[in-house]
DNA sequence: CTCGATCCCTGGACGC
DNA sequence: TGCGTCCAGGGATCGA
């Protein structure tokens, strides 16, 4: 599940694989994914990647300008969010297709830039101009760009619960389940509790945390949970550090306690009852027997 | 503004 | 070996 770190690691690869490289032609499979399918067959063939970026959680391939050089296409980019299952890597043209690949673009050098993506939550669009700078004002700050200040405007106020204003990109842009559940841990802070009702040093303590965390992670190469690979197609290793995410029933690094999985925001959130204790007067009725019930229709 | 529910999609885990 | 079922989960969308 690519995040922040993940799609940093991808974007730093293609940066140094891809970028200058030339797209010849664009061969397309299932296009549901894709914003504007025709677009992308008919605007990218004959730019360059000028380079590549990391725009919360997606790819930013910065191209250049249409050799007919159309009125107001400058600032044209193709943007790539992964998914769960994406996966965007240059390959040689001799190299075998894996299935689920839906877009390649042939480059000027006898390799292909493939895009391959099982379940197809990801998404694809060839942008430019206002349309692309209106697409990227809608996602909040990045969460290693935004100083204490801002992280502290963008949370102290809010009413929804921290792990909802982690996980929603308009706040921050970039930071998914595995890195919400890790730094909540390393703040000590319950996933249910609400921006509003955390204390400043709170606040401050999960600003840290959080930059810490993806700063470790983007060294690391990010965390591969079930299938993600990074540009060269190698694995990362931040998995191997998670404190919180995915180890429910084991101890508490800090302090042996079973890890619990909860559903918050409608994900499963990985927290230490002990060492982030749940929010004071937060409290309903039956929950859990509803919770278990709710689920089959297919 | 915030919430839950639903849908998208496939592979993998699990039960029989 | 092969079904059927459940689950994972980022994000869009809709109704409450």
């Amino acid at each position: 599940m690519p995040e922040l770190p993940e799609v940093e690691t991808v974007a730093r690869g293609l940066q140094r694989e891809i970028s200058g490289s030339k797209i010849v032609s664009v061969a397309l499979g299932k296009t549901d994914f894709i914003d504007n399918p025709e677009a992308i067959e008919s605007e990218l063939p004959g730019r360059t990647v000028l380079r590549v970026e990391r725009y919360g959680k997606f790819l930013l391939l910065r191209l250049s300008a249409n050799e007919q050089a159309k009125q107001g296409d400058e600032q044209a980019a193709l943007l790539v969010h992964l998914g769960m299952t994406g996966a965007l890597m240059p390959k040689k043209v001799s190299e075998p297709q894996a299935k689920h690949t839906h877009v390649v673009m042939m480059l000027g050098d006898g390799r292909e830039l493939r895009y391959v993506d099982p379940r197809r939550f990801g998404r694809i669009a060839y942008l430019a101009g206002d349309v692309l700078a209106r697409e990227l004002q809608r996602f909040g700050a990045d969460p290693l760009e935004a100083g204490l200040q801002e992280f502290t405007r963008r949370i102290h106020g809010r009413k929804a619960r921290i792990k909802a204003l982690l996980l929603d990109q308009s706040v921050l842009r970039g930071v998914g389940n595995i890195y919400a559940d890790e730094s909540l841990w390393k703040a000590k802070i319950h996933p249910a509790q609400l921006g509003a009702g955390l204390k400043r040093e709170q606040v401050e303590q999960l600003y840290v945390a959080l930059q810490r965390i993806l700063k470790r992670a983007i060294l690391l190469r990010g965390s591969s949970i079930s299938d993600f690979l990074d540009a060269e197609g190698v694995p990362g290793e931040y998995q191997q550090h998670h404190r919180a995410y995915g180890r429910e029933g084991k101890p508490c690094f800090r302090c042996k306690t079973a890890i619990r999985r909860v559903i918050v925001a409608g994900r499963s959130s990985y927290f230490c009852p002990s060492c982030q204790r749940a929010p004071r007067r937060q409290k309903k009725k039956g929950k859990t027997k509803a919770q278990r019930k709710r689920s089959k229709r297919g």
